[in-house]
DNA sequence: CTTGAACTTGACGTGGGCGTCAAGTTCTAC
DNA sequence: GTAGAACTTGACGCCCACGTCAAGTTCAAG
């Protein structure tokens, strides 16, 4: 499957795929001949790709947290090559906490949005409305 | 309270709220000399605003949920005054509705993110993460 | 083999959210 | 009154996430 067809299937556009390409959030395969080609993890990596950006996330963001997107290496490998003493990996955990902590932090800013708007239309329109199950 | 002031109690620039201020998202009271003034209600507002907008939403959101961020208009006087049939008032509701569904969507993405970050940390560091009580 | 769609890289354009400089006015302190 | 900080509007600049055009290559159909 090449470029055109992934892209529709992740609702995104050609321009949209090689751009998180050239920004290191996806790798594709090549045809001899230089063609990208995708397959159905591909396809599923994009569609996360296009909801976390449609979330408000930035590359950036994203790019930090591309380690979490891969399909995690199995429990039987060593996840992380013992060949560093620790520093490395406490680093790689450190920045990881901080990057949950972040996360956590506009995901309390949306929710507490959410009830001023749940509470909002509530005042406005009837009391008539489920307080997210 | 003038704008530097009130803009580093909102953790902003002068720039900032000024430019918040042309996108419609606030309104300044005006000294005779044509200074702005605020108070502790704009401050409040201010902060609000740099949480949503550092939390991922744009202005446009943000402004499209200008409404619920006044403090409601006392329940004793009409919410909306009735000189209109309904279709104005079913409009708004509806809107309002679609950007609710909007934002849930993001916080589920999002939390779907932090669900997968906190499983990728556990995998690689150890277990001992609490589950987000 | 030809034609047209789809692909390639490269470069420029765009809108949002400000930063920043410019030129002038007003406030505060001495 | 006068220096300097803070304020005003206006305009240009920047970064990001692409859109879009350009010029050339490759693929699929007839």
């Amino acid at each position: 499957m090449r470029i055109g067809e992934a892209a529709a299937a992740a609702a995104l556009t050609p321009r949209a795929v090689r751009y998180y390409e050239q920004q290191g959030l996806l790798e594709a395969r090549r045809t001899p001949s230089g063609h990208r080609e995708y397959g159905l993890s591909d396809i599923r990596r994009l569609r996360t790709l296009r909801e976390l950006l449609e979330a408000g996330l930035t590359i950036a963001d994203v790019r930090s947290f591309a380690h979490v997107l891969d399909p995690a290496p199995a429990e039987g490998a060593a996840a992380v090559p013992p060949a560093d003493g620790a520093p490395e990996s406490c680093e790689v955990r450190d920045v990881s906490l901080r990057r949950l902590a972040d996360l956590e932090d506009r995901i309390d800013a949306l929710t507490q949005l959410r009830d001023r708007l749940a509470a909002g239309i509530a005042d406005r329109f009837g009391e008539a409305f489920d307080p997210a199950p």
